[in-house]
DNA sequence: TGCAACAGACCGGCTGGTCGGTCTGCAAAG
DNA sequence: CTTTGCAGACCGACCAGCCGGTCTGTTGCA
């Protein structure tokens, strides 16, 4: 059922949202206008509204896409993994890393996340619980073993996406930022620290398998 | 010099500036138009561009005062106060506070401090930097006296920044929020706990002067 | 021939900003 | 004290450009 056909369709699907995503990260939702996606795409309006009803939708299903792989991304470097320290440990080091190496995909997840009318920020608010939810699994499995003391892992959880989510965004606005390196480190130490975990934990753990 | 006619002048700009509060606060800042913010005001445009240039230095005036008002409280709140463990608590309750019982005033600071194109961004940068400055300058005190171990303020106060930013979205966000009790206490549990100072001085803290 | 996949000209609403005009208060001239 | 002149404050009709979205084709594969 393949055929060349369906192979350049999404080809072209995929070259629409390649190019969005480039707009999309230096410019935010607003100032980018279909037009300049389709030519960057070297697309056309035609093709454009073929495969996405409206701009609004094609951008959510691009940071839904982005943010799926991300997780992903996340869940395979957990993978095996059974020490809840360590579990943690690795989503951090995974998030911020890929995040400072792929600054486009940051720019978009990051400045699409919120910034719009409360409506449409209600659009992007699952995106934002899916990360939310991830971290709040592992500190519940954290609870679980009580590594971590019970506690509200619900908010905790807002608490590290939010300290991730600034740490990012002025890493990326920074005109020279710090080293990845202390970021992660530093950043890893105060979030484990907050959920009751000494802070050293985080480089130990990541060190030591 | 302060004319009856000073007076009225002063009064329509900030009738303009409270109009377009409300409006920002609800619609964001591309959903709102001038002629709505006219409207509401009981103005008209030629008002509006009386008294500002365009509608962006409008908004940006309107997040500075805001913001600006908003930090002067919280030096007013710790006013006097010389532990910093206590400063950095009555900062944290007085902002979180604030913002809950002032959900227009959230919504305006934290709509707008992100979301737009980076140009647009780095405009608010400043505004996102007063507040982090506010902590790191209180994070540094208490470093100064020992209490917290030497660490990297910068990224602290972004880490605490953040994790107040997205509680509190999460908060206005949700169809039935949680107890700002028990928001305020926990939160303030963990960020102390993140900069080295046991989650429970927050609540002491806050209760024994 | 039929239909999916595209191309690109075109439309129409929306909105920031402009511009000529009005009104009010005050100050100097008469 | 009245009149004239002026400037700051404000009004609202209007314009112009941008930009989603549509629509009428055209191409290529089955």
């Amino acid at each position: 059922m393949t055929t060349r056909n369906e192979q350049s369709t999404k080809q072209t699907r995929n070259r629409i949202l390649e190019a969005a995503g480039r707009v999309l990260a230096r410019r935010g939702y607003h100032d980018t206008n279909v037009e300049e996606v389709v030519t960057k795409s070297g697309t056309s309006k035609g093709g454009f509204y073929f495969h996405f009803p409206s701009k609004e939708r094609m951008v959510v299903t691009l940071v839904e896409e982005m943010s799926d792989k991300l997780v992903k991304k996340v869940e395979r470097a957990m993978n095996g993994e059974l020490q809840p320290e360590r579990r943690l440990a690795i989503a951090l080091d995974t998030l911020l890393r890929t995040f400072s190496r792929q600054r486009k995909l940051a720019q978009v997840l990051l400045i699409n996340m919120a910034g719009h009318g409360k409506s449409m920020d209600k659009k992007f608010l699952p995106v934002r619980n899916r990360f939310a939810e991830v971290i709040q699994r592992e500190l519940d499995g954290a609870v679980a073993t009580g590594i971590v003391q019970p506690m509200d892992t619900t908010l905790a959880s807002q608490v590290w996406l939010g300290a991730l989510h600034e740490v990012i965004f002025q890493w990326l606005m920074a005109d020279n930022p710090a080293s990845i390196e202390d970021v992660v480190s530093q950043t890893g130490a105060m979030l484990f620290n907050s959920a009751g975990i000494p802070g050293e934990r985080f480089v130990e753990t990541l060190a030591t398998p």
